[in-house]
DNA sequence: TGTAAATATTTCGAATTCGAAATATAATTA
DNA sequence: TAATTATATTTCGAATTCGAAATATTTACA
């Protein structure tokens, strides 16, 4: 049997779901990156910049980009930390939290509605085992 | 229980896996478009542009760059198709194959060093769940 | 305290990626 | 056979992504 047959599925699965998400939320004028740093603040109220890089896969290099799009786009505030001068603190606007309980259950349900093929059991089992890999594929 | 959890575990799997494969190839001075495209070649002897794009996740905008590319870099060739005059027939050149020859397995072990923190029905269970999701989020 | 090492963030330049529209040829059908 | 539709591939322009190096500040420690 064919020993990439899992890679080959992973990616494809990634991919196909990264699609949906994508296109789901470019209706908002959003993309994955941008989302994942809203996400990650909409949970957290107040973030540092390193404190969202991390919780999101973005790399630091694209983090500076993509936090000044959001800046620009009015839903995030930006403010140098007191106790820390090298960091910078973020936080929804006003806006960027009322567009988040907009979109964020819509997100949520359109990624459930995929996942739901899965019963329970198995969706349980699919977190192990990708977790697993995960933590398998950092230490290389 | 977070219901987006299986997602998030997903894509950071796919993340280190990915920056795994990624950072093993660029050893050789390819990206992961440009290896799958050799891939697909290695197994397949002759393909399309087409029958290229239908084996990788690359959409074919971008394809052709990666092509134009790998047959700057003497890796592959690239004919006309005497059949269907739209058509381009991809091949492996010698350099290409040889180079193919040195790297596949390499690619491969790494890949089975990371997934074989699996036992064998762990894998066989993880892809069949993202087969499902894969199929399942098409459909939207 | 002064200097070195660590941490947070940005800048830079270049490569890659994308969707939409364009081009070229082939297949279908009226 | 002419016109229409389908298919294969490329072009275009713009956005995104990346790693490496730079900057600024803080922490450690000699």
């Amino acid at each position: 049997m064919n020993e990439l047959k899992t890679i080959t599925v992973l990616f494809r699965a990634y991919n196909s779901l990264e699609k949906a998400v994508r296109d789901d939320i470019a209706k908002y004028g959003l993309n994955t990156s941008e989302f994942g740093v809203l996400e990650a603040l909409y949970h957290k109220e107040k973030l540092s910049v390193k404190g969202v890089i991390d919780k999101v896969l973005t790399p630091n290099s694209s983090m500076s980009y993509v936090i000044e799009n959001l800046v620009n786009k009015g839903y995030i505030i930006k403010n140098q930390s007191e106790k820390d001068k090298r960091s910078f603190v973020l936080e929804l606007t006003q806006m960027g939290r009322k567009m988040m309980d907009v979109i964020f259950p819509l997100h949520k349900q359109n990624i459930r509605d995929i996942l739901n093929v899965l019963d329970k059991e198995e969706e349980i089992a699919l977190q192990k085992a990708l977790v697993k890999i995960g933590k398998s594929s950092l230490r290389k």
